[in-house]
DNA sequence: TATAATCGTTGTATGCCTATAACTGATCGG
DNA sequence: CCGATCAGTTATAGGCATACAACGATTATA
């Protein structure tokens, strides 16, 4: 009992500076904006087409926004010459949004900006960051884990 | 020189790894946002305030936002009845903002919310839980690294 | 074929935050 | 004591995102 409630505390522990580091990162945010010229929102719109194009619809669930934000906001980054909307071969009524070779340069931009580590990590030391490498792969796919407590 | 490419790669995968945990949890700041029925920027002052009194310019820089919105947003905590107002007694020009008993308990049932931690760090290794917390008590007090690089 | 359901769009209203300028009252420096 | 400075407030305008209602075009269903 005793130890359960250690354990649970170094979780908090782990987990308060887990959150601390990424999100006091978070003018990461408005330097993307500034740099991209453009809401976080929107870049993170184009990030998320770089893995293919993608329905209206799709491209809304990803968001989590509702259908009329995501028209308004294609309809932005098609202007801005980002995006392509073009209608489904298959379903006339859907239309598919897909990057422009600008709009992956823009989304890979962001994607280089947002992965740069913060300067703590880039110190630590060569051993640790193995060990915490290790660690970190086991717990961003937790599928045993997860497979053990139901 | 490999060596250190394969460094920094190790770098970017425990970063990428990382940020996504943190923020995949986002949805916490919605859940803040709804159980208290105020947005998560007035939660965040609530939080900033557990510390201690503030004087208005003190949160607006904790914020950081500007003084118009943070007489607006302390107008509306105050309301609520979350914070009060007081003029500082050395220098009738500042006013103090402290929290109430109401405003203390909201800002520390935030907390909870927030301090959760994702199912995958619960279900760590005891072992790894361990060397974890180690490692990430180096990197949110990085003195002596942050000392080597000036 | 008639009806219902789906996809995207248009329109409107609202909330939250940013940004700027101008003002009041209080304090400080000469 | 007077001008400069500072803390907080008021006022205004705008951008971004959320939410809801309703519509046309297309497809699926009965």
């Amino acid at each position: 009992m005793s130890d359960t409630n250690e354990q649970q505390e170094t979780v908090a522990r782990v987990w308060a500076a887990m959150s601390d580091l990424v999100l006091r990162q978070e003018n990461r945010r408005k330097e993307v904006a500034d740099t991209l010229g453009m809401s976080f929102f929107r870049v993170k719109a184009l990030r998320r087409l770089l893995v293919g194009p993608m329905t209206m619809r799709e491209l809304t669930a990803e968001l989590s926004t509702d259908k009329p934000y995501t028209t308004l906001m294609v309809d932005d980054l098609e202007q801005r010459g980002y995006v392509t909307r073009s209608v489904s071969p298959d379903d006339r009524r859907i239309k598919i949004v897909a990057l422009t070779p600008p709009g992956t340069a823009v989304a890979e931009q962001a994607q280089r900006i947002l992965a740069r580590p913060p300067r703590s990590l880039l110190a630590l030391d060569p051993e640790d960051l193995a060990t915490l490498d290790r660690i970190m792969a086991g717990l961003s796919t937790p599928e045993e884990q997860a497979a053990g407590r139901p």
